[in-house]
DNA sequence: GATGAATGAGTATTCATTCAT
DNA sequence: GATGAATGAATACTCATTCAT
């Protein structure tokens, strides 16, 4: 139902599993988003109401489980990518898409956390990310054609906007709520062609392939955010 | 040099006790780059060639201790904002600052996770801060008066500026070294006025009472992302 | 049979942890009889050929630890008071509790830290107490009817009796096994009325109440006695 | 001046250091009293004002300093024994004696920790106890002459009167003071003679000898009792 | 399969005592 | 002699992970 399993080499699950897994996922998002990524497995237990050794059974490790949820929060922003698609005005779709995936992080403590210090470089994340990148590549392409996006811009660099937009929320939106919105502002107009000229950039974006070793670099951050526990 | 002793009311330390407490601030600094935040004291003290029992006797808690650092630094950043002033072009002052404060962050985890996670909330520190920020007001207001700056920015907007090039740099510096500056020079462009339109900006700044709040705010993450321990 | 288990709202535990528990409390009662109650909880761990985590898991810290033990202590004494009833002669159904208390008393020196320095202020002692205190309400006011307990003596004297009983324990009884048995007769004669006259007590006994502030009162004393570490 | 030099084999302590002395006795006096004896050395140096190092120089170890204090009050307690000869009624003056070494016991937390836990062995202890069992023994003796006291009570039992005082005082004299009064009375009560028959005492008393043996014994449980440090 | 009991390494912190200044 | 800096062993407590029931 949410995809999580599709990827999965093996078997479906029994129902009654597919419904623990479910339930972990929920109570996993939830104390993950209220608290943050600290938070031990036997609270996300409890909350889903299983036992430890059930979250254990269905994700071998901490790390394994925090990596299912970051990638149906990414599976959401692909969902995103692709409805912005129909937008018919070029800079508006991309617009929207950043302002929307923005949303989605400024919401939740967990995710941001997730996508500061950690993440996976499993195969399936790599996967999800690979779908991403054609979805954000004609988003992107689409309004440079129409010469509303600076032509120095790579699809690459629009992770980088939503890191940074995630930071200016982590730092300040539980003191004024939507801040973050107005550095995606100035962030916008700073990708607009200007017909006074724009600030060359001074630094080439990442390849496509760099991008996934920043992915997969954060392996190991995930091992330790995660781990850090009060 | 460092200032690490203005906050010492009293007499000065011993010359061999002054002698440690920089290479425990040494030691800490290298471990907290290179590991982060977490990291346990006994590491710092085993790195600085001192008993652990020397770093509590020079730092209460962890937390002061990474308060030093995180102090060192900001005073590092407050004196760029004072060099800044001299550049006679009002731009490039702002420009320059924002990007030499960059650098600074740039090169170490450990404060970046200091800025992104934590602080406290002493006395001290808001002093420091209270220290740059006419600094920061005086670029900032230069550069409105000589029309090279949106109006609708504050100077609360620049350690917002900061937080997103830290927020890159920490995704992917050590992929490609520099990599935020890309970002920085977008942001730049976004806060110059346009003769085409500038988009306006959708929520208010916040109060220079609000930033106290975010610095602030933040001690209890420091606790919570100090503490976290593997 | 200890009761140990009363509090326990939930379900029972389960076997193999339920033995663990009695472990527990038996290598802890043992270190702490023997070695007083500072000793860590990882020696009591150690004497229970249990992980320390399993005494975590039991009890959430050592103070309730020690209340446990305590606790069942004070059972013992409540079930003693409640024996002594059965006694047809009040002068002595009074006098062979107070003995027999001051007998368990004498055996333990953890027991004897715990009264003389430690407890806590949980609703399960406060309740234990309360449980108590009928018991010898009815014991004393008994022998004052027949005219053997001299009248200005109130229920919430007999615990005094037992502390001070337990003072003389502490002093000498590894020297002079049964010296409290001395000072506990000089004490019966003197709660006896006197045909030749009775020194009026200078002060008053304390309130049900105010023995509740007692108890209670200790609980900084645990903390305080119980972390005392080596 | 208190004569806590007169048995010091050694030469007499220059008169700065002897000053400091007394400024490190006072200071300890101090701290003990309000905080109990955990309570570091360091806070004792810092109340007398002087380094830790002089509190070492002054006394070899933590337990020599508590003795030391310990020894202090004793010799109060003398001195009250061989006032209280001065009484002319024999009664009055062993119960004027027993009330007023109470008096000094539940003033002082410290004072009352020690005695419940504490003490040394040293030799001058040794000499200070042994300079007090006359003026006591006297005022037993003339007592029981004088068909005051029950016959079959010695010397050795006034301290562990005192003992018991102690214990009703550290239990409950914070909330209500002079409580220890009220047991005091009783116990006075059952030390004289009873016309209409008196309880045998089932155990012996302790003989001097073993009476040493219980400050001795104690020794070991100073070591214990100050080196619990919260 | 599910449960939750057991494990133990890991962390911050304290304080008696020693020793260089 | 005095100072206070340095030391490090000791302790309570947490939580990811494993495993018996």
């Amino acid at each position: 139902m949410t995809g999580l399993q599709e990827h999965a080499t093996a078997r479906p699950l029994r129902a009654d599993a597919e419904r623990n897994r479910q339930r972990i996922l929920r109570a996993a998002a939830e104390v993950f988003t209220t608290r943050g990524l600290h938070t031990s497995l036997d609270e996300v237990a409890r909350h889903a109401g299983v036992g430890v050794g059930t979250v254990y059974r269905r994700f071998p490790d901490k790390d394994t489980l925090v990596e299912a949820l970051f990638e149906e929060r990414i599976q959401q922003i692909v969902k995103l990518a692709d409805e912005a698609w129909k937008e018919p005005d070029s800079w508006a779709a991309l617009a929207s898409f950043l302002e929307r995936a923005g949303g989605i992080l400024a919401a939740d403590r967990g995710l941001r956390e997730l996508l500061m210090f950690a993440t996976h470089g499993r195969d399936r994340i790599e996967g999800t990310r690979a779908r991403m990148q054609p979805a954000v590549t004609r988003l992107v392409e689409r309004a440079q054609r129409d010469g509303k996006l600076r032509t120095d811009i790579q699809p690459t660099d629009m992770p980088f906007v939503e890191f940074m937009l995630t930071a200016a929320a982590q730092y300040a939106d539980h003191i004024q709520p939507g801040i973050w919105r107005r550095y995606l502002a100035i962030i916008l107009d700073g990708l607009q062609p200007r017909r006074d000229g724009t600030t060359p950039l001074p630094v080439p974006a990442l390849t496509p392939y760099q991008m996934m070793d920043v992915m997969r670099g954060r392996s190991e951050a995930v091992t330790d955010a995660v781990r850090r526990s009060p």
